[in-house]
DNA sequence: TCTGGGGTCCTTATTCCG
DNA sequence: TCTGCGGAATAAGGACCC
């Protein structure tokens, strides 16, 4: 176990809201939410002025609009994200070869093994620094935690927020522990938590005189085992830089329940190809096939399938989901579908000829189907909450909202005053949609791969860019 | 008030094989 | 041939995390 706190958490500040309102002036100050907005959407992250409100993540967004009726909604823009996520975790590489994202706004690095840093001195220095960087390159805020173990290094952070820096020093551990509640250790959720104040146990330090075989007893080997180390402050779990994909998969929570049974077989499909996409936009293929039901009342079934070899082809994934889905009574309606691939392997079985001669041609299908429906239909065009716009006259804005055939647009930029709001129809031509502009004037610029349309037949389908397949 | 989407890991039961 | 046992693979569910 290492003594010196130098393995660092870092945890952006509201992430999503942040950069929304780096994004948007004239949201600095005021209640963001980031999130679903459909019917059945919850929160991403609330900024800081919205969790004054009692809106916090996880939270229906139903009940969010009831807490903050005059917050600002906006649906997630990932891409976006990624963006400046990228910007950080380029800062924390910087420091260390061993950086150990988590998602998009946190990560550990072991700044020892990088020479970033050797004792609680130089470890504090570069937490500073990369502190003011981050603030430097994105203009956002994050917080950071440096211990010598990554539990106490995650705790520490979350201590810091927001926009701080805290540093356990080593031989305090036990002390600063002891009197917290049990739910800080990672891994004690409100089923463990629960479970554990039932026996009377509600801080850690109550977990630690329990004893480790009452643990085990209370929640299991694995867990009992882990929990009690976590309690005394043991952790030597190292920093592990690439961890390989277990699985893939994709899922969809409908704005209303389904109930007819074609519907349902056909969204199956729909998740099969996607899931198919993804999963061959990471070059991988699996042998599971995972089908997830959630059905009107929550309840919540798997079902799946382990075929003779990987497979990445759609028709057999399409196949495989269908004949788990036989298996799964829907009446009453489902309210969500999912499609899952796990046992991965990083190639494809290519000498199994059963599949090559009926090898299915996901891209060539999938393009001539959309093809075909923009010739039927064309699309009215939609303009999602928070996303970028750029009209002929006004220059770049925002979307504020949209319906009944308008579209409000805020104009501003990020290094602009607060703008000034105007309602378009719909269908003006004068408004296009548009790439978020850099946060820090003269920084990278975001390209959102859905918004390069070509004319007529070109490539640019409005698919995310793992779509964009293999021929 | 009514619960997202993407993952990871663990537990338990069952089956198969030797 | 019967029985017991252990291990591996599979299937289903659940907790947890961001």
């Amino acid at each position: 176990m290492r003594t010196a706190p130098t393995i660092l958490h870092l945890d952006m500040d509201a992430f999503y809201a942040s950069a929304e309102q780096a994004s948007k002036p004239s949201l600095r100050g005021k209640a963001v939410i980031v999130g679903g907005l459909g019917p059945r959407g919850v929160v991403a992250t609330a900024s800081y002025e919205a969790r004054g409100f009692g809106v916090h993540s996880a939270m229906p967004m139903a009940q969010a609009r009831r807490l903050a009726p005059n917050a600002a909604y906006l649906v997630p823009r990932f891409e976006f994200y990624r963006a400046i996520s990228e910007q950080v975790m380029g800062l924390l590489r910087a420091l260390s070869p061993l950086v150990e994202p988590l998602s998009l706004d946190e990560a550990f690095v072991d700044l020892e093994a990088g020479g970033a840093a050797w004792d609680a001195e130089s470890a504090r220095l570069t937490g500073t620094k990369l502190r003011a960087d981050i603030r430097a390159v994105t203009g956002l805020t994050g917080s950071v935690g440096l211990a010598a173990s990554k539990m106490l290094a995650k705790i520490a952070s979350e201590e810091a927020k927001p926009d701080g820096l805290v540093l356990i020093a080593p031989g305090t551990e036990r002390a600063l522990l002891g009197p917290k509640s049990v739910r800080i250790l990672p891994g004690v959720g409100p089923a463990t938590g629960d479970h554990l104040r039932r026996a009377g146990i509600t801080t850690v330090e109550e977990i630690a005189e329990a004893g480790e075989d009452e643990l085990v007893r209370l929640v299991g080997k694995a867990h009992g085992h882990g929990l009690y180390a976590m309690a005394l402050a043991h952790d030597d779990r190292p920093v592990v830089a690439e961890r390989d994909t277990k699985s893939v998969s994709v899922e969809d929570t409908y704005d209303v329940d389904i109930h007819d049974r074609v519907r349902v077989r056909m969204e199956v499909q729909r998740l099969a190809d996607r899931c198919v996409r993804r999963l061959r936009g990471a070059g991988l293929s699996g042998r599971t096939i995972v089908l997830k039901v959630r059905r009107f009342d929550f309840s919540t079934l798997t079902r799946s399938e382990t075929l003779r070899g990987p497979t990445d082809d759609p028709a057999v994934v399409r196949e495989a989901a269908a004949r788990l889905l036989d298996a799964v009574d829907t009446t009453g309606g489902v309210r969500l579908l999912g499609v899952g691939v796990s046992g991965l392997a990083d190639y494809t079985q290519e000498d199994l000829f059963a599949q090559a001669a009926g090898e299915t041609h996901l891209d060539e299908e999938d393009t001539a189907e959309e093809l075909a429906r923009e010739e039927a239909a064309p699309v009215e065009r939609h303009w999602p909450a928070g996303h970028d716009v750029r009209h002929a006259e006004f220059g770049h804005g925002w979307v504020q909202g949209s319906g009944l055939g308008r579209v409000t647009v805020r104009f501003e930029t990020p290094d602009s005053a607060p703008g000034r709001v105007r309602t378009f129809r719909t269908e003006d031509q004068a408004l296009q949609p548009a790439d978020p502009l850099p946060l820090i004037p003269g920084g990278p610029s975001v390209v959102t791969p859905g918004l390069v349309r070509e004319t007529a037949h070109g490539s640019g389908t409005g698919r995310p860019p793992e779509a964009a397949g293999r021929t």
